[in-house]
DNA sequence: CGATCTGTTATTGTTGACAATACATAGCCG
DNA sequence: CGGCTATGTATTGTCAACAATAACAGATCG
């Protein structure tokens, strides 16, 4: 668990080299990240200023900061003099925010596959097999499986040797998935035919399929799509007014 | 003050606010975006606070808050206790660019071919029919034809009926692609060729074949993408330094 | 003569106070 | 009694000064 936060923020403040100067923004950043994703700030939640500066002990200098490069990932909304509130997605913007992912998911799964190195194809093979196990051993902490799912999907996008696709995939959206995959990740029979799926994504970049692996990618992402689009649509409401 | 509760008013209907209370930090971030893609300030250039705070008349604050915004579209490139320099592409980030449109784009496109009104498609008609003629004339500012022709992009963006995609494609990364795109656009035969590929996506469009359209519009974009890869690298440096 | 160390200066990071705006409550008038 | 207006409070926007970090120049030493 300690290990997991240190990850979250260091995913948090991308690009940074471990003993990179740390300044007061990037810590409140990387706090109020892992608090937004984990719940302890609810969606739709009013973030006043005067309030989270006291709470982290610094002015409100550092954490308007904050807050603006957490609009531009997409976990804040805010409005002009009347302040930040927890991004709050509806029915609508969740199914949108996968076709979004399908997009840039397939074209970096068609890169890959002209790109990818041959260690990085058997790291990929390892991180399925490790899957596979943890799968086996059933609720085999549900968390790790999560964020090995999305291990998969961000290895090929590093691949991918596209960086800008990279960035816009894994650092602007990439909590704000994490955030509303908790509620739709483990539907029964998913997580095997998720495996499955990610296993013939990987014979296609092995075969330098371009084409057929992102065909498959998208498919993959669509299928996520579809489970959550049967769901009913109270379960994300955009009314929290509080 | 009763205009200020009727201005808020229109703030509630989302998006389009003629008046919308403007902030410093909005005029800043207008400002320097204009001068940034219309070349007064170039690639690489040192972005100094106290200067720019002093050029516009306010304080240091605001500033900031603008150089945050121009980072998450960006066009600015920042490094912690280092400041801000403008945004300049290498060959291989411009050609990573048109593979992020490439993707984004062509699932617009698709989308668009599901869910465009019959009205907005008698808009996209009517717009090129006004290019042809602009071409027709040659040499009719170049910049409108310019203008133009991303408006064709956006307005299928927003007929994708996707948000979420239009943002990250129009607000996102929409400077940044006028700013690197005025060095390639009209090579010869490039217009004629251009304004035919769009009269392929909006006959897709029109026959509601979203598959067909994500092919055409895809295409299109690597043919932009393969003109600018053709090019001499050395048109686009990465050694400003200054 | 070159490299490293050190002191100086400029720039960024941070802070607390002030001004302007928006929200909420209470009062007023129809 | 209901809706609108006005006042008061809370929150955001803005500012100028202070602290910390990094780039630069000069001097010292090998």
């Amino acid at each position: 668990m300690i290990l997991t936060q240190i990850v979250n923020k260091m995913v948090a403040s991308p690009q940074i080299t471990p003993t990179a100067t740390t300044t007061l923004a990037d810590r409140i950043l990387a706090d109020l990240t892992a608090e937004i994703v984990e719940g302890d700030l609810s969606p739709g939640e009013k973030l006043r200023e005067p309030d989270l500066a006291r709470r982290f002990g610094t002015s409100r200098g550092p954490l308007r900061d904050a807050l603006r490069r957490l609009e531009s990932r997409r976990l804040v909304v805010t409005t002009p003099n009347a302040g930040a509130r927890v991004v709050s997605l509806s029915h609508e913007q969740l199914l949108a925010l996968y076709e979004l992912r399908e997009a840039l998911e397939g074209q970096t799964a068609r890169l890959a596959a002209e790109r990818i190195s041959a260690s990085e194809l058997g790291e990929l093979e390892r991180l399925l097999d490790t899957h596979a196990a943890e799968i086996e051993r059933r609720n085999g902490r549900e968390y790790f499986r999560q964020q090995g799912d999305l291990d998969f999907h961000f290895r090929i996008a590093k691949a991918s040797g596209n960086a800008l696709l990279y960035d816009t995939l894994c650092v602007d959206h990439y909590q704000l998935m994490r955030l509303y995959r908790t509620k739709f990740s483990n539907r029964f029979g998913r997580p095997n035919r998720a495996l499955a799926e990610h296993r013939r994504v990987l014979d296609a970049l092995k075969d330098r399929d371009g084409e057929l692996a992102e065909l498959l990618m998208r498919r993959h992402i669509r299928a996520a799509r579809d489970t959550i689009a049967a769901e009913p649509s109270t379960s994300t409401t955009n009314e929290h007014q509080l």
